[in-house]
DNA sequence: TAAAATGCATGT
DNA sequence: CATGCATTTTAC
């Protein structure tokens, strides 16, 4: 008999099926293979959660159709966290499965999968020496010790080789290691540092820009056992390690390690639970801090991984800030580029030196919201602290006043909580200066661009030439920048995301940390008010702090981590049969409906409710929502609604 | 998709 | 209150 997880998408069948086991196939089917089998009169996919010897169902079992290859593709571990996060997350198994399991492909099976032939001695102790913690981290990981960490890397930080250090570490001890990190470019720096620093075959790269059979065959890799140590972008998340005794996720501010598929996992709290459930060590990681790290601190489950002050004061760029009403070069070239005179003085001053100087300018598209016309402050609700916008369509009688995003209210009036302004201005659109307007302010310079649209580099040399990049694109340049220009920061600070202060911090010290250490004559202008609190905790090399402060302020406004959200969006029909179903938990909060803005390819009215529940609530109201979807599903009722549990993006 | 379960009218 | 037929439910 063997148990199976059918692929259907219907909520109430989120279970498995038992099937019989012909003789024929019994040779062949193993415990998570795939197989096909006959259900609900079709022929649909399926994977074997487990084999078994008796059954439940009074019926008589329908036997497994075919079974492809007995390839175990699901381990028993990846098997309790895909049921894990599917209930987490308020999703179905088949859902997650889809995430975790890449398309088979026959050929990749049938190759030999290479073994190393050795496993490495433990990595050296100095590279993480600068840590106070850093050594004992490394030894506690090559005994195979559940240790857990959140690391704050200093500016400059070769991070690559030191996330592949600590996987040596765990290898040395026989235990596998998992690594995400959120882009390909950041993927190919860990990568080279594997190469240099981990026997052949030892490790395996997972990317979604590989090829399907490419895909199959990494992933085969770690799934037979061969590469122990698994390198990745965020589908890697599920990635079948053998016996894991490490987990780490590097930049876990990045939006990209949300996954933007039902049922919308993130990367590092799916790696945590992975800790949790697999009692094995985890490192979030990174050069700035989130809320959610500095929670995992503040909880004790994780101790800081950071250097002392002198230490960081050694590595770090001199950052100097700009207030909003800084001085205009003289320069008319440079008042062109709208260039303050001493950022233009210290790009100049670097140009000179010989090294190159990085240009961060914001991707343009940011939605409008509403701030403070006196403090800039985000505009926040004054029942629910949501963020103020106007709304897209004209209310009762055409007029178009300010209404909270969140719960709808109108804000007829407005007294700013931190200055008690009254007015509201409509915050900065990211607008990119262009590097023409640059290479004007500097003739003579070379100037190179990196972004979505121009393309990213990985790396420049290390001659002078300005490199205009935007946030995530950065290139790395060969000895260190000898400069950083942060521009248009407002356009970062005035949105009205929840996450927009810790957002911007993280975008300008991944910037910043590229530049060499103020000794080195590295320096950072930041055209922002010296006043403003993210502006600070860049100044000092804070991150810690910042994050900290951050988790504080959304525990007083009630927001994520503090607290947890689910996202409802349909039709305002389906929304309200789904809340007439719906029994909130205890101390749950329904805010809405807004009207959602329509996405491609759909059609007719579209709302959005948020449900606020206190953190300990999280999980009654992910069941909450299972229950009421899965009788919706029962039911055959027509209209989806979307259900997203902590949306990245509270807007 | 098709088998099983349920609902319902009809005739005794 | 059996019987036959239509409709709904289930999904192994």
């Amino acid at each position: 008999m063997a148990r199976v997880v059918v692929d259907v998408p219907l909520a109430h069948l989120d279970r498995p099926f038992d099937y019989a086991v012909p003789d024929q196939l019994a040779d062949t089917v193993q415990a998570g293979c795939r197989v096909r089998v006959r259900f609900h009169g079709r022929l649909v996919d399926g994977v074997v959660w487990e084999l078994g010897d008796s059954t439940d169902f009074a019926g008589s079992l329908q036997p497994l159709s075919h079974v492809p290859s007995g390839e175990p593709v699901l381990t028993p571990q990846v098997a309790q966290l895909v049921r894990t996060v599917a209930d987490r997350y308020a999703g179905t198994a088949s859902d997650v499965l889809r995430l975790a399991l890449p398309p088979r492909r026959a050929a990749a099976e049938k190759r030999p999968t290479p073994t190393p032939d050795h496993l490495p001695d433990p990595p050296d102790p100095a590279g993480f020496a600068r840590y106070q913690a850093g050594p004992a981290l490394l030894e506690a990981l090559a005994e195979g010790r559940p240790a857990r960490a959140v690391w704050t890397a200093l500016p400059g930080e070769d991070w690559p080789t030191r996330l592949v250090e600590l996987c040596r570490a765990a290898l040395s001890g026989r235990r596998g290691a998992l690594v995400v990190v959120p882009d390909g470019k950041d993927l190919d720096r860990l990568t080279a540092a594997a190469a240099r620093l981990l026997p052949a075959h030892a490790y395996t790269v997972l990317r979604a820009d590989d090829s399907p059979e490419k895909r199959y065959r990494q992933f085969l890799a770690a799934s037979r056992g061969a590469a122990q140590v698994v390198l990745g972008t965020r589908a890697a998340m599920f990635a079948p390690v053998r016996d894991l005794g490490l987990v780490v996720v590097w930049d876990d501010g990045d939006d990209l390690h949300s996954d933007e598929r039902a049922p919308y996992p993130h990367a590092r709290d799916v790696l945590v639970q992975r800790a949790w459930l697999d009692n094995c060590a985890a490192v979030v990681a990174g050069t700035s801090r989130t809320a959610e790290a500095a929670l995992l601190v503040e909880s004790g489950w994780a101790h800081e991984l950071v250097a002392d002050r002198a230490v960081l004061r050694a590595a770090a760029p001199r950052v100097r800030a700009l207030g909003e009403d800084f001085e205009l070069a003289r320069d008319p070239a440079a008042r062109s580029a709208r260039l303050p005179s001493l950022a233009h003085e210290t790009a100049r001053r670097a140009l000179a030196a010989g090294t190159p100087v990085l240009v961060q300018v914001p991707r343009r598209g940011y939605v409008p919201s509403l701030a403070c016309a006196r403090c800039r402050a985000p505009a926040r609700c004054a029942h629910c602290a949501g963020p103020l916008g106007i709304s897209p369509r004209p209310g009762p009688g055409g007029a178009r006043i300010p209404a909270c995003r969140w719960c709808a209210r109108p804000a007829a009036t407005f007294d700013c909580p931190h200055c008690h302004g009254t007015k509201l201005r409509a915050s900065v659109v990211g607008e990119s200066r262009t590097a023409e307007e640059l290479a004007r302010a500097f003739p003579g310079a070379s100037v190179r661009t990196s972004g979505s649209t121009s393309g990213v580099l990985a790396t420049v040399p290390s001659g002078p030439a300005l490199v205009v990049a935007t946030p995530g694109a950065e290139p790395v340049a060969e000895g260190g920048y000898g400069a950083a220009l942060l521009l248009d920061s407002w356009a970062l600070l005035g949105r009205a995301d929840l996450r927009a202060g810790e957002e911007t911090l993280r975008r300008w010290m991944n910037a910043a940390a590229l530049v060499r250490p103020a000794s080195d004559g590295g320096h950072v202008i930041v055209a922002a008010d010296a006043a403003h609190p993210v502006v600070q905790a860049l100044v000092r090399w804070d991150p810690g702090w910042l994050a900290a402060r951050e988790l504080a302020d959304r525990r007083e406004l009630g927001f994520p981590p503090a607290t947890r959200i689910a996202s409802l969006a349909g039709s305002p029909e389906a929304l309200a049969e789904f809340l007439d179903a719906l029994r909130l938990p205890d101390g749950a909060d329904l805010l809405g409906p807004v009207p959602e803005r329509p996405r491609p390819g759909q059609e007719g009215e579209r709302e959005r409710f948020l449900v606020r529940v206190p953190r300990s609530e999280g999980g009654a109201l992910a069941h909450a929502l299972t229950e009421v979807q899965g009788v919706r599903s029962a039911k055959k009722a027509l209209e989806h609604v979307r259900v997203q549990l902590d949306p990245l993006e509270l807007v």
